[in-house]
RNA sequence: GCCGCGGUGGUGAAAUUGGUAUACACGAAAGACUUAAAAUCUUUUUCCUUCGGGAGUGUGGGUUCAAGUCCCACCCGCGGCACCA
């Protein structure tokens, strides 16, 4: 009986004793990097969306060993975060004693599905052995002067006294107390992320980086509108009555005539020393209101836009006109240089605000109707003076050399992407370590000292400060450059700081002189293939191609890439279609499904469900089918009679090869679920027969053993193997088998099919078409009808067109 | 609103990339084995049909000898982003 509560244990215990997936250097083979996103060790235990990924990688590193190649593939903890922290402060347990019980329940759940980790490797980014690392890269980024501290906003929470992340805030309350969230600026530490968007010497930047890599399109175009880089011009605009001159920044200088007003985002400088008297009132209220908007309510304004007239005036310089000056929200402080010229003609946002406060318009491109919408695409210009008949790409070259010729301007380039805030007021993280004393400034705490440990008595209830602050133990220290007293940094790191280096530290995990020896890291990196959510298409993965480019940068890596190959699991939904969640009920527990079936099951079950990258959902009736189908080959070789040299048939072997030929793409592609569904068919026609070929089954069992490895283990040592089959040579096909001598030649009538004939393939195009023509079903169709053309698709069908 | 992904039987899904639509699996129905049930095996299973055929891949057009696949317009679902000048 096939039974895998006995035979799964038992080879598990078998690949641990035998050490059988450690991965060690070796100089005969090639390497391949096979990654999976470490887990953030939840208390809620595995859910089944993790085994999908992990599933797919382990059958990619299991067939790439068999392939001959040395295989790295490891698994650990993303283990720091605020899930832990919150937890604490509700239970008053100490978040590190929540982790590790997590992690043991992870690292058991894992284990139990047979995944070809080498635990050797095991890393957790909680441990000072780990943090001491990711404190080193702070230094690191530091000391090139790629960190840097300065005020930015917080959300704050006045009643619960604490900082919330984003995701805590809901429709611009706080999670917990539902008070209103209030912006606070605080002095946070940066990453200069915004110092690798384009190439650097020799580093690739964030942009071209791009288009080397083996990513899901979708992933690619979401890093590079994250990035979101515009070409467009910066414009000085003089003031009437005044000495200040406005930049603006602009994507059309071609609509530099239609220019009718502007506007200054509410907190830009020169709106007090602009602003007349009578006006300043209004625009200091304005300024009220804008600051309490929450992010919510600035977008739902989409439509309805605000704004105050200042008082003052700024002249177009390419016809000296006086606009009128504005303030309004739909302008931001953070991107360009914060000011606009507004073209209500030509861009959606002035059009709507034109409309609203009665501000005219002038169409200088044609082409639209500019009374009901802004007109945005391409036609010749008019009303423009120099520019008049010019399309707009030829009017945005000739402008900006204008304006640079006259000196009130120049072309630019602005992004969306900002640098990378990395403080957290939180205590679950790793500590930033860095020194302030009162005279020497900040100080970096020296190398030698590393890791600076996160201290345990910490009482985490919020009161305001970071939680670190009310460690003495921790915060009273001396100044490592002068001695005076001094106090740590109390801010801790954002979590994604850990996860954007980790793969680096898989390749020499137990190093404690360096994050990783420069020749472990040329030997295994870059990371071959990278497995995970899509939930990571831009953070994480951004996070961790930056800290690859600094490195590049500074010589410690040769690559400037971290993933070489990139594939997005599909989310795995509830029974009902929905998001499985603990309040839906909705929820499928891994181990429930491997007491049940076992976790090969599991393994092919999630592999059989549907295209490796579609949200599909569970179902617990879908899955007996994966069961009978191990079970199925089970019974092949327990009790059929298995013989060695069993004449097979010609059909039998030439189904067996293009079996082997179509797993052996389909896990090069990512097809898993059509692999599963041809080795069922291969498993049905075995079936059919008496008696077995021993050499057969142990080919089928190999091409299995990636998806099922217990069972075909088990299967591997019934057919009188000893060792396992974990480095057997992957079977070859045999081509000759593959191609079949007849084939179906369809005959079809305008398209439609009339007949079907099994002839030679290679027929001549002449004897397939009389073949076709003396089809019962053509000859009734094309009947007294006047035939215009006969075609023949070879080694596929006729077409017969009659008019 | 913008960006991305998708829409094929009762269900999850295949379709060699323009050439036999619905492989494989689930479910359902019938049969075999059984005192019986479970399990297992066999057969049937897109829809309509006057049994000759006919229709059919979200909708409407188009290109082609030939369209699930390519083009145009639209509808619906899911995910992400949020006034970036």
């Amino acid at each position: 009986m096939y039974d895998p509560s006995k035979i799964e244990p038992k080879w598990q215990k078998y690949w641990a004793e035998n050490n059988t997936f450690k991965a060690e250097v070796n100089p005969n083979k090639d390497k391949y990097y096979v990654l999976d996103m470490f887990p953030y060790p939840s208390g809620a235990g595995l859910h089944v969306g993790h085994p999908e990924g992990y599933t797919a990688t382990d059958i990619v590193s299991r067939f790439k060993r068999m392939n001959g190649l040395n295989v790295l593939h490891p698994m650990g903890w993303d283990a720091f975060g605020l899930p832990a922290e919150n937890y604490a402060i509700k239970t008053k347990i100490h978040p590190k004693e929540t982790t590790q019980k997590s992690m043991g329940v992870f690292r058991g759940q894992i284990q139990s599905i047979g995944f070809s980790y080498d635990w050797n490797r095991e890393i957790n980014t909680s441990s000072p052995e780990y943090y001491k690392w990711t404190q080193w890269f702070f230094l690191f980024l530091y000391k090139n002067g790629l960190a840097y501290k300065k005020l930015a906003p917080v959300n704050w929470c006045e009643s619960c006294k604490t900082v919330l992340a984003n995701e805590q805030v809901i429709d611009g309350s706080c999670e917990r107390c539902k008070n209103e969230v209030v912006q606070k600026e605080l002095s946070q530490w940066f990453f200069k992320i915004t110092d690798f968007i384009e190439d650097n010497g020799k580093t690739d930047g964030l942009l071209t980086g791009l288009k080397k890599i083996d990513w899901p399109n979708g992933t690619l175009i979401s890093q590079e509108n994250w990035i979101g880089k515009s070409t467009g011009a910066n414009v000085d605009f003089k003031v009437k009555n005044s000495k200040e001159v406005i930049q603006v920044y602009t994507t059309r200088p071609d609509t530099l005539f239609g220019a009718t007003y502007m506007v200054l985002s509410p907190e830009h400088p020169l709106v007090d020393k602009l602003a007349t008297s009578e006006y300043a009132d209004k625009i200091e209220k304005y300024r009220e209101v804008t600051k309490k908007k929450s992010d919510l309510e600035r977008t739902e304004l989409n439509k309805n836009k605000t704004g105050e007239f200042i008082g003052a005036y700024a002249i177009n310089p390419v016809n000296n006109k006086e606009i009128p000056i504005w303030i309004a929200d739909y302008v931001l402080t953070g991107y360009g240089t914060g000011a606009i010229m507004a073209v209500p003609a030509h861009d959606e946002r002035d059009w709507e605000f034109a409309k609203k406060f009665d501000i005219p318009m002038i169409e200088v491109i044609s082409g639209g109707n500019i009374e009901k919408e802004a007109y945005v695409g391409d036609g010749k210009l008019v009303n423009s003076d120099f520019l008049n008949d010019s399309n707009v790409e030829d009017a945005k070259s000739k402008i900006i050399q204008w304006l640079e010729e006259k000196k009130i301007g120049e072309g630019a380039i602005n992004y969306k992407l900002r640098d990378w805030s990395v403080s957290r007021q939180r205590y679950w993280g790793s500590p930033i370590p860095i020194i302030h004393c009162e005279d020497c400034g900040e100080v970096p705490v020296p190398e030698k000292d590393l890791p600076v440990e996160l201290p345990d008595d910490v009482d985490f209830v919020p009161t305001g400060v970071s939680p670190l602050h009310k460690s003495k133990t921790f915060q009273d220290v001396t100044c490592p450059k002068c001695g005076k007293k001094a106090k740590r940094e109390a801010d801790t790191m954002d979590t994604f700081v850990c996860s954007s280096w980790y793969m680096f530290r898989y390749t020499d995990p137990q190093n404690d002189k360096e994050f990783a020896s420069k020749e472990a890291m040329k030997n295994w990196c870059p990371v071959d293939l990278y497995v995970g959510g899509a939930e990571h298409t831009v953070m994480h993965l951004l996070y961790a191609r930056f800290f690859t480019k600094v490195l590049h940068k500074f010589g410690y890596i040769d690559f400037d890439e971290p993933f070489t190959k990139l594939r997005h699991q599909g989310m795995i939904l509830g029974e009902d279609g929905e998001k499985m969640s603990k309040s839906r009920g909705n929820v499928i527990n891994p181990d429930d499904v491997i007491k049940k079936y076992g976790a090969d099951t599991l393994r092919v079950y999630e592999m059989f469900m549907g295209p490796f990258e579609a949200v599909k959902p569970w179902s617990t009736k879908s899955i007996e089918g994966s069961f009978r189908f191990l079970q199925k080959v089970w019974k092949l070789v327990e009790e059929k009679e298995v013989i060695d040299d069993v004449v097979v048939t010609k059909d039998l072997a030439s189904l067996l090869h293009k079996t082997i030929k179509k797993v052996t793409e389909d896990i090069e592609s990512f097809n898993f679920n059509t692999a599963i569904s041809h080795m069922m068919i291969f498993a049905n026609e075995v079936q059919k027969h008496k008696s077995v070929s021993k050499p057969l089954m142990e080919k089928f069992a190999l091409i299995l053993s990636p998806f099922a490895p217990h069972l075909c283990e088990e299967l591997w040592s019934m057919l009188g193997h000893k060792e396992t089959l974990a480095y057997e040579k992957w079977p070859e096909y045999d081509e000759k088998l593959v191609v079949d001598s007849t084939f179906n030649l369809v005959f079809s009538v305008n398209g439609k099919v009339r007949g079907k004939k099994e002839v030679e393939v290679g027929i001549s195009e002449e004897d397939a078409i009389s073949t076709a023509l003396e089809d019962e079903g053509v000859k009734r169709n094309i009947e007294g009808k006047e035939v215009i053309k006969k075609i023949y698709v070879p080694n596929k069908l006729v077409n017969i067109v009659i008019k």
